[in-house]
DNA sequence: TCTGGGGTCCTAGGACCC
DNA sequence: TCTGGGGTCCTAGGACCC
């Protein structure tokens, strides 16, 4: 019997009783120095690297190119001290108006094969191809799904395969630049066990210190230990983290999720700590205008306004309010901006200061609610909020 | 190697309502 | 009138990822 026959039939009782899926994971590699290598094709091939401001010794290297980093030079590393590693090193200023545009096209491109795509971050997508080809057909998509990035964008991916999100997310790692890696279950034993838990998707530094009190050292360890007694010590994480290391992950692929976006920031640190509260003003006001200019873009206000502190000494304070009605525009977000700080700023020297609006709706959708129901929503914050200035007004009398 | 800016999700406590 | 349980919202902070 031929074996594509069996691999059909196998596949077919598969689907019956579990409802298998075929999951790509998308990857563009080292993609914002892909972009200008593309849009200058002098830098082809050469050691590249972009970074906030080239000039700036201090500025720090967001991403660069695979020559580049074969000549030790990685992300997070300062201009200065990248220069100085590789003098033919190109420094080009990070343009992420181009990236946000050219990130558009990336998924227009994997669109063009199914609907079912989600983007997750500027340079990642997850896509379902079960219904285009399934299994037997996935590589032969991946190949056709890089080549089309290369013409049509210039961009090298890389591409894992896999029945779910978090093992084809875990293939598309293992081969970089342009490779493609069909990760199956019965292949997490072998390829993830014996690696260290903090290799895992979703395992950082703290998590690894938890596990490892625990005695977990590897993915294999993590995946044998009791659940109950990592839900314990972990709470929800360890019930995932127990699934994943078993190459379980029951997230589907959802176009729809990326569509609501659920903040939008932007922050700013400076080399030497400012304690000058106009100069922290006008800071703010740049961030407020920066924000305030891609909501509009995204044609979304907010409920929630959340100003970030970060002192010389790395501690760190949120300060936020959800208000009655969402805001966008800048003048209000400037004065709850302002408000909010001057409520959780200590006078100490200030690193890094930001600002996110967050609970956000379509601007369209928010027009509609005040003609609707939010009159009523309205009357009612205002009441929880008097109640609440009443209790405070109250307690200080109190004290 | 302690250095950035953009995010997402989770947790825990307090307030409030039913 | 007192007491309790359950659910939701808000806020602050933590962890993680690219």
């Amino acid at each position: 019997m031929n074996n594509r026959k069996v691999e059909v039939n196998e596949r077919v009782a598969e689907g019956m009783k579990s409802s298998v899926r075929v999951i790509l994971h998308v990857d563009l590699n080292s993609f914002f120095a892909s972009v200008e290598q593309s849009l200058h094709p002098a830098w082809k091939g050469k050691p590249l690297a972009v970074a906030k401001d080239p000039s700036s010794p201090k500025s720090v290297i967001v991403t660069c190119s695979y020559e580049a980093r074969a000549r030790g030079i990685y992300t997070t590393m300062l201009v200065g001290e990248a220069r100085k590693k590789a003098r033919d090193l190109i420094v080009v200023r990070s343009r992420h108006d181009i990236y946000r545009s050219v990130s558009r096209q990336f998924f227009d491109v994997l669109r063009s094969f199914t609907p079912l795509v989600e983007p997750v971050s500027i340079d990642e997508a997850y896509v379902d191809i079960t219904e285009i080809g399934g299994l037997h057909e996935a590589v032969l998509i991946a190949e056709r799904m890089q080549q089309a990035l290369l013409d049509t964008l210039d961009l090298p991916c890389s591409i894992g395969i896999a029945p779910n999100r978090f093992l084809a997310k875990t293939a598309s790692d293992l081969k970089k630049p342009l490779g493609i890696t069909i990760l199956r279950k019965r292949d997490v034993e072998s390829v993830l066990w014996p690696w260290p838990v903090i290799e895992m998707y979703g395992v950082g530094k703290s998590t690894e210190r938890k596990l490892r009190a625990l005695g977990i050292e590897t993915i294999g360890q993590l995946a044998t230990f009791d659940e109950r007694v990592l839900v314990a010590s972990l709470g929800r994480v360890g019930a995932k983290l127990h699934a994943r290391a078993n190459g379980n992950d029951s997230n589907v692929v959802d176009p729809e999720a990326a569509e609501d976006r659920k903040s939008v920031g932007s922050s700013t640190t400076s080399w030497s700590p400012i304690d000058d509260r106009m100069r922290l003003l006008q800071t703010l006001e740049r961030l407020v205008e920066n924000v305030s200019k891609r909501l509009r873009t995204l044609g979304r206000v907010g409920y929630t306004v959340t100003v970030q502190i970060r002192y010389a000494d790395r501690t760190q304070t949120t300060k936020s309010e959800t208000l009655a009605q969402p805001i966008g525009d800048r003048d209000t977000l400037y004065e709850r901006s302002v408000a909010l700080f001057d409520e959780s700023w200590t006078t100490e020297p200030v690193r890094l200061l930001g600002v996110t609006v967050s609970e956000l709706v379509l601007k369209e959708e928010a027009v509609e609610q005040l003609t609707f129901s939010t009159y009523e929503r309205y009357a009612k914050e205002e009441e929880a909020k008097r109640k609440r200035a009443q209790r405070r007004a109250l307690k200080e009398e109190g004290s």
